[in-house]
DNA sequence: TCAATAGTTTAGAACAGTTATAAACAAGAA
DNA sequence: TTCTTGTTTATAACTGTTCTAAACTATTGA
C-alpha cells in the first residue's frame, strides 16, 4: 500500500500482465524507464544509464528488453534518424520536435494537432499511425 | 535542341552548376534518378539498377553521390526506417505514405495538407521542416 | 522443498548499412 | 599536353542491431 516502498510491486504486474517473467533486469530496466515521466532513450543510453545505475546488464538485454517492451504495447518506436532507434515510454497518440544536432525528442500532444487533408490511402491499404515530425534548427 | 537525343547534358549542367564534376558515374545515376519522374531510392536499390542497366559504378560511389546530391539539394532524404535511408528525388515540400511491409514510399503533395495547432518550439529553436508520415497497413 | 521445465541472460560472433582510407584515375585549366 | 585537383574504387573500418548457443533463473507442481 505504500507504493515508494515497492517500486517493482507495479512494473512486476505489468510485465507479467503481458506474458514477461519479472527478471532483475528488466525490472530495472523498467523502474529506470517508467520512473520518471515520458522519456525517448536509444538503446546506449539506457545500457549506459543503467551502468550508472549500478545495475548490471548486458547492451543484448537491453535491446531485448526494448523490443519486447515494444512488441508488449509498453514503449513504442520513434524513426527520426535513420541507424539509431529510439523508444519512446509515451505510447499514446502524440508526435514530436526533434533536434537533429542535439539528437532530442520532445513530445507534441496529439491534442490540438489536427492533420487536415490527407489524401485517402493506396488501394488495398489503411492508416495505421500518422507520424509528425517537427525538425527543428536554431532560431 | 532536341533533349531526347542529349540526356545528359541537362543533367550536367545542374551538376556543374552545384559544382560537381560531371562523371561518368555521376551523370548515369543522374539520369537513372531524374529520368522517370518522382523517386524514392536507397543506396543499394540505386546500385543494383545501375548495374541492370550495364553502369559500373561502385557501391561507394553511390553512397557518395547520393550524399553529395543531397547537401547540393537535388536530393533530399527521407527517414521512415532505422537502419535504411531512403533518398526522395522530389525536394519540394511534401509527405508521405510508408508501407512498412512493402518499403514502399509514396508521395502526399502539401497542397491540400494542413498541419495546424503545433506549439512553438523549445527556446532557442525553430522550424526547419515539417515531415508527416502516414503508415499504412493492410485494409 | 525441490526437481523439472521453459524462459532469460549473456558474451561473442555475425550482420546490415554506411563511412573512411588511400591509391589509381579522370576532368578541366593552363 | 601537362598539371592540378577532384573523383572513383576496393577494401577496411565502424555503428547499430540481431543471432547463437551455453549458462543461468523464474516458475510450477510433485
Ligand atoms: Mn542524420
Ligand atoms: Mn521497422
Ligand atoms: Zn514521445
Ligand atoms: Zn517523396
Amino acid at each position: 500500500m505504500i507504493p515508494i516502498a515497492r517500486p517493482f510491486a507495479r512494473i512486476a504486474e505489468r510485465l507479467r500482465g503481458v506474458g514477461l517473467r519479472p527478471t532483475r533486469q528488466r525490472l530495472s530496466l523498467g523502474r529506470i524507464l517508467f520512473a520518471k515521466g515520458d522519456r525517448h532513450v536509444t538503446a546506449e543510453m539506457l545500457h549506459d544509464e543503467a551502468q550508472a545505475d549500478g545495475v548490471r546488464v548486458s547492451l543484448a538485454t537491453v535491446y531485448n528488453t526494448l523490443n519486447q517492451f515494444t512488441a508488449a504495447g509498453l514503449l513504442r518506436e520513434v524513426a527520426v534518424d535513420t541507424g539509431r532507434s529510439y523508444f519512446d515510454t509515451n505510447t499514446s497518440r502524440h508526435h514530436h520536435f526533434y533536434d537533429h544536432r542535439g539528437r532530442e525528442l520532445t513530445d507534441i500532444p496529439a491534442e490540438g494537432l489536427r492533420v487536415q487533408g490527407l489524401p485517402r490511402p493506396p488501394e488495398g491499404l489503411a492508416i495505421d499511425r500518422i507520424d509528425v515530425v517537427v525538425r527543428l534548427k536554431k532560431a
